[in-house]
DNA sequence: TTGCTCCTCACGTCACGTGAGGTGGC
DNA sequence: TTGCTCCTCACGTCACGTGAGGTGGC
């Protein structure tokens, strides 16, 4: 009859001695016998069991689970159970992971379009990342209701002008220009900027968003906080704002 | 001047209390100031600091890489090696994950054709999909030599019937019947079985192997071992098989 | 005075890795 | 006798979670 030892069965498995001892303690792979002077000597069913306790492992599966289920009466009704669970665990983990990496690639693209770059400069980007879906919805109602509104007089236009209908002048600033204030107030209450300089986040006058110079995401500003004037990005407003 | 207890700032940042305490041992979020009774204060610089840390933390950053980050003089140069490392970090994680995932399938995928079920049966699995690729070599090699061999056949069983080439068949059978009796050789020589009953790799007499009643990936044997008769799992021969 | 929050130990997590100091077995 | 293998403690990992027992602050 085949004895191994402890060294013999980690290279036959590809684990370390270390393991194969861990196993003994863990009571999840007891040596058959001992030596005379305390050695592990592992028999060949031993051996059979250790690979499929490895094969286990390399599914992820955590060790009290292989010990249940290596001393269950029928494992058939557990395995099954075992694997879904894994499976379930291991969707998880890498739905978890690729979380992060696509924060991880947001935060580099930002960062790439950076020229001097500080500490504050990832909580300014962390905060536009996650406040973003924010913004996009303050963008999308002003749209929403524009569209309707940019359609009617762009029609008054065009009458104005191929038909002469002058009236409809009347019309236009009736609804166009009320909208205009309206829109333009109900966008700057809910949006505000942060400061390059001091990373606060500040609420311009409504005088000087409504004429400062601005791209898609950023206006030209002077920071309440500290002064600084240069163009800020801009975020949807916190309720609980100061 | 705002200042912040433990739990502000912990539920400011969607932490726990405890967590806030961990990151000032571990010197990453030290308070502004502590109370007379002791009790952490946090000022709003420290706010906007842990913030930075929360979001780092959301890309799996680890604490001391963050450490190493927010007391760098030059952070932009740390930053882009720091999530360079972490991404790849991240991949290797998923892939090992997508590994254990592709396994697990697989076993899941062999389980389901198995009527009994015992823990062993898992061993033979794992022997089996490890041992996979060697089988595919082996049957390929016979595949190869194969072909042109049985090319060489048919042509000369065509133009024996067609032409009525009769010596054809001499060089059929000089040439099929060596190669039918090297390949079975070589075939059941790279190959083993597994028994079904006590699990053990056998190695069945030619002549048994050659008769059996067989599917693509089994054959019905005697096992060498328990004398259990059946069908036995194919699969390739270990160099060291005993 | 009474809840509530916060404080500091201190152990637990999970599967081993890594010495230290000693000994078995060929 | 000399290497080599193996043995048993025992601490370390990583970012907290979870009590226990006590106290600050409104």
């Amino acid at each position: 009859m085949s004895k191994y030892t402890t060294g013999e069965i980690a290279k036959l498995c590809n684990v370390t001695v270390r393991t194969v001892q861990y196993y003994d303690t863990r009571g999840i792979l007891v040596p058959a016998e001992l030596s005379e002077g305390g050695r592990r000597l592992y028999s060949a069913d031993d051996l059979k069991r250790m690979k499929i306790i490895c094969f286990l492992r390399e599914l992820g599966l955590p060790i009290d689970s292989i010990s249940q289920l290596l001393s269950e009466d029928d494992p058939g009704s557990v395995i099954s159970l075992l694997l879904e669970g894994q499976e379930q665990a291991l969707r998880a983990e890498i739905g978890e992971r690729q979380e992060k990496l696509d924060k991880l690639e947001r935060l580099k693209k930002e960062l790439k379009g950076m020229e001097d770059f500080s500490v504050e400069t990832i909580g300014d980007i962390a905060y536009t990342m996650t406040n973003k879906d924010k913004l996009k919805k303050v963008h999308r109602n002003l749209l929403l209701t524009g569209i309707p509104v940019g359609i009617i007089q762009w029609t008054a236009i065009v009458l104005t002008i191929t038909k002469g209908f002058w009236w409809l002048l009347l019309i236009w600033a009736a609804i166009g220009v009320p909208y205009a204030i309206w829109g333009s107030k109900y966008y700057f209450s809910h949006v505000a900027y942060i400061c390059p300089q001091c990373h606060t986040i500040f609420k311009p006058t409504f005088k000087e968003a409504f004429w400062a110079r601005h791209t898609p995401s950023t206006r030209k500003l002077t920071c309440t906080s500290c002064g600084h004037h240069g163009f800020c990005v801009e975020v949807a407003r916190e309720e609980a704002a100061v």
